[in-house]
This record gives structure tokens, sequence and C-alpha cells, in this order.
RNA sequence: GGGUCGGUAGCGAAGUGGUCAAACGCAGCAGACUGUAAAUCUGCCGUCUUCGGACUUCGAAGGUUCAAAUCCUUCCCGGCCCA
């Protein structure tokens, strides 16, 4: 599933083989959490360089629930998308719900945050709702905690999350051997089976364990371990950019990535501010996502392809006349004037939006691509 | 001309004797945002400040009072009603 290629001070560049395409990685993925990006067509997405979407269980689970989005032939023929998905599993949601969710040993029992409705999220509800969706890569349920929490809090959501992949992986072994109509790109890639699991075929969704364990060592490594011994066909260190410093992120990559098979995928989750995508890269991270860029982005703070970060509200740009960004991959910046997204985005008109949310975006893939370019070019 | 209601910080709008530099909303100024409850949130928003405070304000001018945005008098301006 994941051919490693090369190696480098400056991080790995292999490809992951998916039932929609090839990612050459480290790659970064834009978060359209109901199937959809705030001011941007899919169509825009793909001409600014993205190559995989992500979406959220959770939140599609609720609204229009996983039996719509299966009707409509899986999340790529409901949201009009060829390239590979990856589906978040709700794990975050633990996280950024705190106040409307009670967690036991079994799941999270949730109060839907736009009516209250009460809904159950388990091992076995997130498996099944994500092969419903029928994204390319899915992810195990896991408590995500603060990685400020206690050491107690810790060790808990530890365990849980140990307990529910394995549990997940056993209803993703049983969902995947019901399953009769084989995928249209069925054996593409069977050459490259990874070795941990019989069931990782390409016409099956690919599925990633979550390393848990906050800021702690040696619960990071118990977690990895003891994933690494069920078997999964990615690794991902979730539970971070929660709180701790950059710092602090930095330590737990260094603790756990010589920990995982090398033969792997590593997911970084949630993270995506350029230069910290960068660091995470050299320590042996491939893919990343996070809604930052695009947040950032509706809330004025724009990216240029010089690396700089611009406050395109403040008043100095009121009656700056040049170019949002004259090199940009998004052709929108290179026609449209810096005071013209200042008036745009103070007059709270969409356009605004969709300026500034491609030109972060394209900034954001062009600078994980020129990462694995020089990568790839690099000596070995 | 008579009556009546009103004039509060950039705008709108509370406050009707002391706890008022004056609620709240908008606009403005700056900041935050990391597996999206996020077109959200935080701070500032009369002047000066060594951030403790100091000083000048509530249409204008006088007055009552220990104390006035708040009460009285006159004037100016606006809305409505009557002539």
């Amino acid at each position: 599933m994941y051919t490693l290629l090369k190696e480098s001070d400056l991080g790995r560049c292999g490809e992951l083989h998916t039932r929609h395409g090839t990612l050459q990685t480290p790659f970064f993925m834009p978060v359209g959490t109901a199937g959809a990006m705030k001011g941007l067509t899919l169509e825009d997405l793909e001409m600014l360089g993205a190559e995989i979407l992500l979406c959220n269980t959770y939140h599609l689970h609720i609204r229009p629930g996983e039996d719509v989005v299966q009707e409509a032939g899986g999340l790529h023929g409901f949201v009009g998308w060829d390239k590979p998905i990856l589906t978040d599993s709700g794990g975050f949601q633990v996280f950024s719900l705190e106040s409307l969710r009670k967690i036991s040993d079994k799941g999270v029992a949730f109060n839907s945050h736009l009516d209250g409705t009460p809904l159950f999220l388990g091992a076995e509800e997130a498996m099944t709702i994500q092969h419903k969706l029928g994204a390319d890569i899915i992810m195990c349920f896991d408590h995500c905690p603060p990685s400020t929490a206690s050491r107690g809090d810790i060790e808990a959501a530890v365990d849980r999350t140990l307990r529910w992949a394995a549990e997940g992986k056993r209803v993703h072994e049983r969902l995947c051997n019901k399953r009769v109509t084989p995928s249209p790109v069925e054996g593409r890639h069977a050459a490259t089976v990874h070795g941990s699991t019989k069931l990782t075929m390409t016409r099956f969704p690919l599925l990633f364990g979550i390393v848990q364990g906050g800021l702690h060592r040696d619960l990071r490594k118990k977690c990895a371990e003891e994933l690494i011994a069920i078997g999964f066909d990615g690794y991902a260190v979730g539970g971070l950019a929660v709180g701790e410093s950059a710092d602090e992120m930095y330590g737990v990559l260094d603790d756990v990535c010589p920990l995982l098979p090398k033969d792997a995928p590593r997911y970084l989750m949630g993270v995506g501010r350029i230069e910290q995508m960068e660091q995470a890269v050299a320590k042996g991270i491939d893919m990343f996502d996070c809604v930052l860029p695009m947040r950032e982005a509706r809330h004025g703070t724009i990216y240029l392809s010089n690396g700089e970060k611009v406050r395109i509200l403040n008043n100095r740009y009121v009656r700056d006349h040049s170019f949002i960004d004259p090199n940009s991959p998004s052709p929108f910046s290179r026609t449209h004037k810096k005071s013209y997204l200042n008036h745009l985005l103070r007059s709270g008109e969409r356009l605004g939006e969709t300026i500034a949310c491609a030109q972060n975006m394209a900034v954001t893939l062009s600078s994980i691509r020129r990462l694995r370019e020089r990568i790839q070019d690099g000596a070995k």
C-alpha cells in the first residue's frame, strides 16, 4: 500500500496506493468536513493542486446520514471528487465537542451540536459509517484528550484508543470480507500488499490506527507498539496541536516516528502550519491535514508565496492597489488587488472568502509539493 | 404663532439627582485561530497616562444642589399635532 522511495535529512518520500489512485508523499489534505470546502468548489481545489480530500464521520453521520451518501454512490459520487478521500472517525469531536459528549469504555454518547439529538459513536459505529461513506482511507475511532490533560486521563485515553483500535480492526475485516462487488480499479496495485494484514488490497479502504499518549513518552511508546501489533495500513499521530507548544509537539514526533514501521505511511493529524509540516516531515511524517489555512484565510490572514503572512484586513491595505500575490499558484491572486480583497472581506462578500481561501490553500499545497520535490530530487 | 415629544461618544440607542467616561448594538483599531459547533473568539474604542490614575464631556448658556446627562430658566435645532 505504501512504497518508501527515498529518505533524506529533509524527510521521506514515497507512494501511497489507494482505490482512487496513487498519492505522492508527503502530502497535505484539505479539510472538507461535511463534504465541502467553505468558499471553494472541488474543481477550484483540484486546480490549486489538491490530491486528496478529508471528510468527517461525525458530521456526515448527523447530516445527511451515511445511507444518503451511500445511495448517492458513496462520498466520491455524492460530492463529485474522483481522487482519494480520507474520513476522520469522529475522534476529534471527542475533543472539540467536549461539553456535548459523555465517554464510556464502549464509546462516546454525543448530543448533536445542531439540535441535541443523542447519537452514539464507538469503534464499530465509526467503522460501519466510514465503510458506508466509502472513503479510501479510514481512521480508527480514538479518544483525543487535550495534550494538557492529567497523566491519568491520558493513560485512560490510550487504553480506550487501543481497545477501540482492536475492535475497529475486527469490524473492518468483517466488513471487507462481506464486500462482494469489486471496485473498478481492483487489482491495480495488487502487487504491493502490506505484510501486516492480508486485507489491505486496494479494493478495500486503508485503515489507520492513531497513536495517543499526550506528551508522555512511555504512553506514546505503549500505544504505538500495541497498534503495530494489531497491524494497520498506516499510523497516525493524534492528540497534537491541541494545547501544547510546537516544541513539545516536535518532541513527541522525535519519540514516536522511530517506533513506526518504515513501510507504512505516517499521518500527523491536524497540523498544517507550513513551517510545522516541514519540521514534521524531517522527523518522518508523510501526511497532514489542517483547517488552519482556510480558517485563517476567512479571518484575513493571507499566506504569500514568498513565505510572508499578511493581515489583509488591516488599515494599511485599504489603499494598497498591488496584486495580492503576483507569483501565486492561485490565479485569483495574480489578478486581484490587495485593496479589493480588503474591501471584499470587510464587506462580508463571499468572493473575498473564495479569493483568500484559494490563496492560502494554493500556498500550503505548493509548499508541501515543493518540499516533496526537493526530497525526490535530492541525493539519496 | 400655539401645543407636544425629543437633541447622549463616528452612527443607532439605554440612562431621568450620587455606584456615569456613561449599558448595549453597529462601525472602527489590533490580535487569536492547527484531525471545523469557527462569516468565530479576545482586547481596545473621549483626551492624556509612569496604566495607579489624571483631565474634559451628554445641543448652548445660565441657575438650584454637598453632588447634574438627569431638576429649573432662556435660547438654538429636529419630529409630530393644531392654527
